[in-house]
DNA sequence: AAAAATATAGACAGGTCTGTCTAGTAGCGA
DNA sequence: TCGCTACTAGACAGACCTGTCTATATTTTT
């Protein structure tokens, strides 16, 4: 086989054309001309279109938790693993090539909770909130939820800023904002030898 | 006259609509009908429907600028105006009213820099960002720029909290994040009697 | 090699979209 | 009362949308 498998396919032309346009902006037709695809393979595959948006999210929730684990698996003091992420945020959010944050946006465009884009998306966020609460608790913060809630903010405004601004933006600070506010809850509280 | 005019009153029903909605998703057959105005007379007030999604958007800076300037209007020292402005981003982000940021959202919908949905929210993002940067280095920011990117991830963070989330979400954080951000550039470099 | 599963190409239905056109109505100043 | 302007109601064109159908070809399995 020269060519990835026809699912395969499929999924990967919807990640770059929903990245990219958005999602009622890219029709099924186009993702059956972009990947080569016959329409009635697609909807064998996903049965309607918002199967396939769902798809593609659970598929990039994965690489995301991939990209995470890669990053806090180079490192065991959980305070550095949290610079470590916010450093990984800063560089990619303020690259060229993110176009922002896929969650975010399906939860723009599917206002409804209903929605499978908007529950992956939400579902996500939650997800992401839990893991930087863990790494707070991990870290010793005065107060592990809101410093959690804090580096949230920081994340999703340095996504926001990456489909905004494009390439070369403010993201690029999330590394140092995220040091600012870990050290307000660390610093003073954290007497190693008490 | 017992009713707004025309032209408001499809300000009105776009406003109401493409913030809760998205602006692909809603077409201009519901603005007729929701708003009760022919169809001809919304093309003789806007061209098209982009050059609604313009006058919207526009509308919408408009009104984000007389809530930034009320607030900052019922304080003097730049610090505490900082702090306000984010103790205001915290309440409305957090309310159920709060549907997101109009501005993120068009530059969702629309990636190309050259549509006027797009180019308005840049234009309005870079707009905060200088006025942030003003109140910071009016405030003694040991660095302006660096602080105003810094709450300025904090205040889009708390937009896209409230469209992922709805009401009640972590966005409630924000006046106590840009405290500590805010804090971490002036409270050692500050000494007032030197 | 036969059979079964899988993929292809494209027509098609039914709906929605933006934007235009026509014809008629209401209000208002001269 | 006349004439001008603004608004209304709805049909309409042309394009695009999702999802289905048919008929054929290809691959895989038995």
């Amino acid at each position: 086989m020269t060519q990835p498998a026809p699912r395969e396919r499929i999924l990967q032309t919807a990640a770059a054309l929903f990245s990219k346009h958005g999602y009622r902006a890219v029709g099924i037709d186009t993702i059956i001309r972009e990947s080569g695809i016959a329409k009635m393979t697609l909807y064998k595959h996903f049965p309607s279109k918002d199967a396939l948006i769902a798809a593609y999210l659970e598929q990039t929730n994965a690489g995301f938790w991939r990209w995470i684990d890669g990053i806090t698996s180079a490192h065991d003091d959980p305070k550095t693993q949290l610079e470590a992420i916010f450093d990984g945020v800063a560089k990619l959010s303020s690259s060229p090539a993110c176009l922002g944050c896929s969650f975010t946006h399906a939860a723009a465009e599917f206002p409804d909770f209903d929605h499978p884009g908007h529950a992956i998306a939400l579902l996500h966020k939650q997800q992401v909130l839990e893991r930087l609460t863990q790494l707070s608790r991990a870290a010793h913060a005065a107060d592990p939820l809101g410093l959690a809630q804090d580096l949230m903010l920081a994340m999703d405004g340095a996504w926001s800023a990456a489909r905004v601004f494009g390439g070369g933006n403010h993201g690029s600070r999330a590394g140092a904002t995220a040091r600012a506010l870990i050290a307000a809850q660390t610093k003073a509280t954290n007497s190693p030898a008490a």
